[in-house]
This record gives structure tokens, sequence and C-alpha cells, in this order.
DNA sequence: TGTACATCAGTGAACGCGCGTTCACTGATGTAC
DNA sequence: TGTACATCAGTGAACGCGCGTTCACTGATGTAC
């Protein structure tokens, strides 16, 4: 039986005329959609629907479904950024300069794993659509140190390459070879065949990985 | 405007009642849908209607649109590894064992870059959805060489590890680094970032990723 | 070789669905006097 | 402090669209006698 319905609970009644913060509340349902069914359910009516309003209200905050779904990527890549900040957050202070790079590097790495492991729906969501993250200082796209996903992982490599633990030649490019490995395992792991596999596994995989990047980058 | 036409050529008109092979041609239909557009596109009214046929005829064939789409998706499998199998094949002969196994696995990478890069849409398609490529052994989805793309991979990595190119404790999961690092890559040509690098650009970066792998697995 | 009949591939018409989007509206708010 | 009015957030009703799928059918084929 196809269409079946979700049927979340009703919405709440609302008192008001005024919602208060109708933009707010559609870009929350937004985002919970994609963080349970990725970027395809991401649907501008069920996300009226949750906020409780008619569907054409939307249009008084967003000007089309493409719109609210931009701004739901933009959040999906924030999150993405706060994941790799809460990694970077962990590493002990005072090590020396390169032990420091390269363990924000393995941060950046597993900060992008996990995101992708806990929230498939929210990673998929980030990456969907043609990127074109390099020259991009949206805010809405940042984490809480104002840097995106492809920033955090830019600034690791820039200071594995300042301190002399990557050689000066290899630094330009670099962020496509980590970014493709670590990319690749992520939807291995968020969708794909390793979806299933122990946490312990998991993880061994991920150092595994990590470990050829600090190797062959 | 939304709902544009495509307006492909009208159908054919079919001379005879019986089609002839109608499988075929929904199948060849949702394979080109796939091409031009991806897994969404694989559309069971559009393929009917490309094979010149009413929309329930598609029911004397496939039990549904989801059984149409896997079918495509075999071929879609069956075409990478066609591809992969291409550059295995571009090997010149009587190379020393090791040398021969480094050049197989660089060429299974190679042809797998090269498909996402030629055909993003059948790329796409072919890893839509969860996987279970692991013990899968549909022929539908296997080369030339009865292998399908996962196989292809783990027979290279194998006879890496035969020649002893590659340490018998490095052997098992070895798969999946290689695997990771090919397919983040891949993502990054076909639709990503690097969508709209030059070629040699592109084939500078795909030399240096398959050297990481080389090393680091 | 010729005819009756079962098979089953493709037809014709219709469903219900949920979607994005448009239109003219109504009713609460906040500002100007 | 009190009232008229402009603003604009949310409403109500409706569109057209294309989709997957179901039903009862028709007409060509190939087999049994």
């Amino acid at each position: 039986m196809p269409g079946r319905k979700k049927t979340a609970e009703p919405p709440p009644p609302r008192g008001t005329y005024r919602h208060g913060d109708l933009r707010r509340a559609l870009l929350d349902a937004g985002v919970a959609l994609a963080r349970a069914a990725g970027p395809d359910a991401v649907v501008l009516r069920e996300a009226t629907r949750r906020a409780g309003v008619v569907p054409n209200a939307a249009y008084r905050h967003f000007a089309s479904r493409e719109d609210l779904f931009q701004a739901v990527r933009a959040a999906a890549l924030a999150e993405l950024a706060v994941a790799m900040e809460r990694e970077i957050a962990r590493i002990p202070a005072g090590l020396p300069a390169p032990e420091a790079a390269r363990a924000r590097l393995r941060a950046v790495g597993q900060g992008y794993l996990k995101f992708a492991r806990a929230e498939p729906g929210l990673f998929h969501t980030a990456f969907s659509g043609p990127e074109e993250v390099e020259g991009d200082t949206d805010p809405a796209k940042a984490g809480r140190s104002g840097m995106n996903p492809f920033q955090l992982l830019s600034s690791a490599l820039d200071e594995l390459s300042a301190c002399g633990a990557l050689p000066a030649a290899r630094r330009p490019g670099a962020e496509y070879l980590a970014w493709s490995a670590v990319h690749g395992l992520a939807l291995l792991v968020a969708d794909g065949p390793l979806r299933k596999v122990t946490a312990t596994q998991r993880n061994a995989i991920a150092e595994r990985l990590l470990d050829m990047v600090e190797k062959g980058i």
C-alpha cells in the first residue's frame, strides 16, 4: 500500500493568528524532514503542516520550495561544521606543533565520519546537488568558528604545512585527496555496505583510513 | 515555469500489435533516462512513452516501477564493470608480477573514475539505495569477465597480496580503504566541486589519489 | 492442410495521490496624527 | 491617550501536473485436433 501517511502528532493548535516565527518553524521542520529521510523528504507542504499553517503561508518567508531547501542545506552544513569542531575541541592542549596539526586533521576527518554515521539524512542533504563550497563564506553554512566544513579542512592542512609536517609542494590540492577518502568512507558507513558494521570495526577502519591519508597525502 | 516537457521525438509508430521485445525496450529506455538525469529520472510512464506503448503495458514485464528500477541499476553496475575491465585490458602483457598487480589495482580505480566522469547519471544510479554488493553474484551486474565492480576490486587486491606486494595482515578490509578513496573522488569529479576541472588536472589528481592508496593501503 | 481455441501482450479508460504554486481574501499589528 | 489607517502574515479555495497502479477489454499468436 503506497502513500501510507506518517501521521506525526496533529499540529499544535495555535491560539494566535500570527505565528510568531514562521520562518524559523518552517526551517526547523525542513531540517527535521531532512534528518529523518534525506533531501527528497524536504517537502514544502509537509513543512507547513508541521508548523500548523496553511501551505501557501510558506511563501511569505521562502520564494519557493527550492529556496526553503537551500536554507535546510545550509543548516545541515552548519551542523556538520559543528560536529567537526566538536572533535577538534577534544584535542589535548600543549601538544608539540606537528602532533597538534596531525591531531587536528584527524579530528576533522573523525567529525565528518561521525556526523555521516549519526545523521545520514542531513549528511546527504548537505551534499545534494552541485557544490560550490570553495569560496563560499555564507555564515549560515559555518560552525561556531565561522568556518564551513571545507574551510575547517583547509585550515587543518595549512597548519600541517606551516609546521613542516606536510611538504609545501604537496599542499596544493591536498584538500581533495583527504576529502575524497573521508567522503567515500562516510558514504559507505552512512548508507552503504558498511552501514551495519559494529562501532568497533567502524572505528578501526576509520583509523586505518586516516592513517592512509596521513601517510599518502 | 515548472513542468516543462522534454519532448523527445514522438515515439516511432509501431506497425504490429505485439511489440517484439518490450521488456528490452523498457529497460533500454530506463537506462537512457538514468544516463541522462540519474536515478530519479527512471520513471515508468516515461519509459513506456519512449517504447511507444501504453503505460500499463509495462506490467506485463515488470512487477512495479521498483522492479524496473532495479533492472536499470543492475545494467548500470554492469556498464561500470565493463569500464573497469576496459582499463585492465590496456595493461601491457609480460609485466613482472608485482608491477602487474599494482597496474591492475590502478586500472580498476581509473576505470571507476572515468566511468563516474563520463556517465554521472548511470554512476549515481548504480549506487543509489542501500548496497549489498559483497556476496552478490547476479550476472546482470557483472562485466564480460563475469565479475561485478566489487569483485574486480577484490580480485585485484588478492593478486597484490598473492605476489607479496600487500602484506597479508593488511589484506582484510583493504577493499574499503581503496573503495572509499576512489568513490569519494569519483563523486567530486562526477557532480561535485571538481566537475569542471580540466582533463589534465583531473588526471593528475587521480594519479595522486591512486598513489596515496597504493602507499597507504 | 485447415479450423477451434487457449494464451497472453498490449489497449483504453480511469483512480487517487500529493505536490508546488496562484489568487483574492481577512484579520491582527504598529504607526501617524 | 485615543483613533484611523496602512501594512502584511496567514487563510481559503482552487489550479494543473505527472505519477504509479487497477480494471475489464481486444486482438494476434501458436498449438491441438
